[in-house]
DNA sequence: AATTGTTTGTCAATTAATTAACTAATTGTA
DNA sequence: TACAATTAGTTAATTAATTGACAAACAATT
């Protein structure tokens, strides 16, 4: 299971191999070639033998893969074995829906939301309460929180993901539009940036 | 100002160089060089060149680049001249999330949000009814519906998106856990797939 | 058991993307 | 006005990513 470099590219296809393995586990189907994956995830047979080549293969020539095996493999890949605790940071109308969408099921346990408005402070979605930010250090060091989602608006990303790297999260996942600036290498920082996607929508969209 | 095949990496940039950019405009700054810019976007300044140059090159050899007018340029390149009219599908948290988002400040005009729930429809969310969907086709065709938001269950996806294509729609921004099929290749289909941003989060999570 | 067909893993070839080097235009200054 | 400094645009070199080809391994069949 070699493991010098995985470019950016594979790493990012690995959810798309996940998600598709997954459905066809519910499907019943337990056994896959890589022309058959290319035929329904879209990759090529050749890009999706290189893919899986990067965690040492998991296939068998003249078979193909174990579709349960191999859902296993990237599942172990991706760091979905253990369960990782997460915390919302502001709770406004996207907090509250990421708050809501269950990731729960995936191994992310939300284990509390911040917001500093006391009209929603103290308030609870799905069973979390909404604390003040005062409690933050507290319960990140308390419930060894790993990850956080900033939800804030865009003014208030930058201080509130210095305290967090201060009080020890991991990683964060930022939905605000603003580059975070970490200096600790070793804190992972994953972006979703809504308005770029748009606007590349919007690109392809004035092309026609 | 050529056109022949911009790649997707460069397109994927351009967002963040319109958001920067907004960024000086909005402190005074006038004029910045691709190394100056480099330091800023962390993009190196041989890339900002050659990126620029796709679409005809906007600078001046020993000046740089006039700030505003490349704001300018990547907004029109971007299609940030006219205003889009844009609909929400699925109004549950998410779809109400970003209905609060308020992207008409970027020129996409909420027109309207549908649902099936009978809890919801009939609700307004910042002056735009929830509608049932029975009125979906009539809308999108009345208003002129350019782009939709596709904030369902994933269940619901696909049959959505088939009927969206079939009422008019030109582009969708699926926000579901499901790659769409759709046959038309005239439609513009770009995807916010969460699932695959935190599943990559937690990859290199793993990795430390 | 032998043979045919399938399919991975591997390696090579190709294509794409990024970085570096260079040239010529322009600015700013003495 | 002349000259040094700056900097984009351009071309070339390098690196990365994808695709293609093929041998070895295994499965399926006769």
């Amino acid at each position: 299971m070699a493991n010098n470099k995985v470019s950016m590219a594979v790493i990012r296809r690995l959810p798309k191999y996940h998600r598709y393995l997954k459905e066809m586990l519910e499907n019943g189907i337990n056994r896959i070639s890589s022309k058959e994956l290319s035929d329904i995830i879209g990759f090529t047979a050749s890009q999706i033998r290189q893919d899986l080549i990067n965690f040492g293969g998991f296939g068998q020539q003249g078979y193909g893969y174990n579709v349960e095996d191999l859902y296993n493999e990237i599942g172990q890949i991706l760091g979905l074995v253990k369960t990782y605790n997460t915390i919302i940071i502001g709770a406004g109308n996207l907090g509250q829906a990421l708050a809501n969408f269950n990731f729960g099921s995936h191994g992310f346990k939300l284990e509390g939301m911040f917001d500093i408005n006391p009209k929603v402070t103290g308030l609870r979605i799905r069973d979390i309460e909404i604390m003040d930010m005062d409690l933050l250090e507290e319960e990140i060091k308390n419930k060894n929180i790993d990850i956080a989602f900033i939800c804030t608006n865009k003014d208030a990303a930058q201080s509130v993901a210095d305290d967090l790297v201060k009080f020890g999260v991991k990683a964060i996942w930022n939905f605000t539009p603003v580059d975070l600036k970490i200096n600790n290498g070793e804190i992972i920082v994953e972006n979703v940036h809504l308005i770029d996607s748009l606007l590349t929508l919007s690109y392809f969209l004035k092309e026609k």
